[in-house]
DNA sequence: TGCACGATAATCT
DNA sequence: GATTATCGTGCAA
């Protein structure tokens, strides 16, 4: 049976969780230090019906001259918020069917970002299409950067938000201490294979890929 | 748990 | 026309 678990789960949410949005004068300025500094910050999306609140557990950096970057060959319409100066989203689609959320990094005019890959759900529950079901099981809800999209419904329309201001998607402060944050090559990209720029919280169910890289 | 595979469409060449 | 920072399913062990 799931559902005991499920209601547990919720029971042992926090009521009332304390986040303020993070300044941008927070953000470190490297894209490697930014990637690593998300960990355990939160991402809120505030929509019309209420509120979502995910743990930041698993990132990864794309800096400056990275060939798996989207930046690399240049500024074009599709990636032009990667160069807006730290703490933008950038928001693109991919494989036919999934959105996925980056924050820029590095100085206006530079172009590098950092993927949320994944995000432990601590609040808005209530609002995610499947939660309660027998296939949403909570640590699985925005584990990999395709769902993590899903269940905050991000789109084109948040493509260039300012992530550090008042709006519908924005950065917070953490809501528990982390744990300890693991390092790893990159997931699913064919050139600069061997950099160790992948972020994860160590042994958190919500961080994705195979398990020689979540632990 | 770990692979292979196909779906699917925007973007770039 | 090729590519893709993915996911869900199916099958093997």
């Amino acid at each position: 049976m799931r559902e005991p678990s499920e209601k547990l789960s919720q029971i042992v949410t926090p009521r009332r969780l304390r986040v303020r949005r993070l300044r941008r004068s927070e953000l470190p300025a490297p894209t490697l230090e930014l990637a690593r500094f998300l960990i355990g910050k939160t991402l809120v999306r505030d929509l019309p019906a209420g509120r979502i609140t995910g743990r930041i557990v698993e990132t990864e950096a794309y800096p400056p001259g990275d060939a798996a970057g989207h930046a690399f060959r240049g500024e074009t319409p599709r990636n032009l918020s990667l160069f807006l100066g730290r703490g933008h989203a950038y928001v693109y689609f991919s494989y036919g069917s999934f959105w996925l959320l980056n924050v820029s990094s590095e100085r206006l005019g530079i172009g590098a970002g950092v993927l949320l890959r994944a995000l432990e759900i601590v609040d808005g529950f209530n609002l995610i299409r499947g939660a309660g079901r027998k296939t949403a099981r909570h640590p699985d809800l925005a584990r990999g950067p395709g769902r993590l999209g899903r269940v905050l419904r991000i789109d084109k329309r948040l493509d260039g938000q300012d992530l550090c201001a008042n709006g519908p998607l924005w950065l917070g402060t953490e809501v528990w201490p982390r744990k300890a944050v693991g390092k790893s090559v990159r997931i699913g990209i064919s050139r600069e294979v061997d950099r160790p720029f992948r972020f994860y919280e160590v042994g958190n169910p919500s961080v994705s890929g195979p398990l020689r890289l979540r632990t």
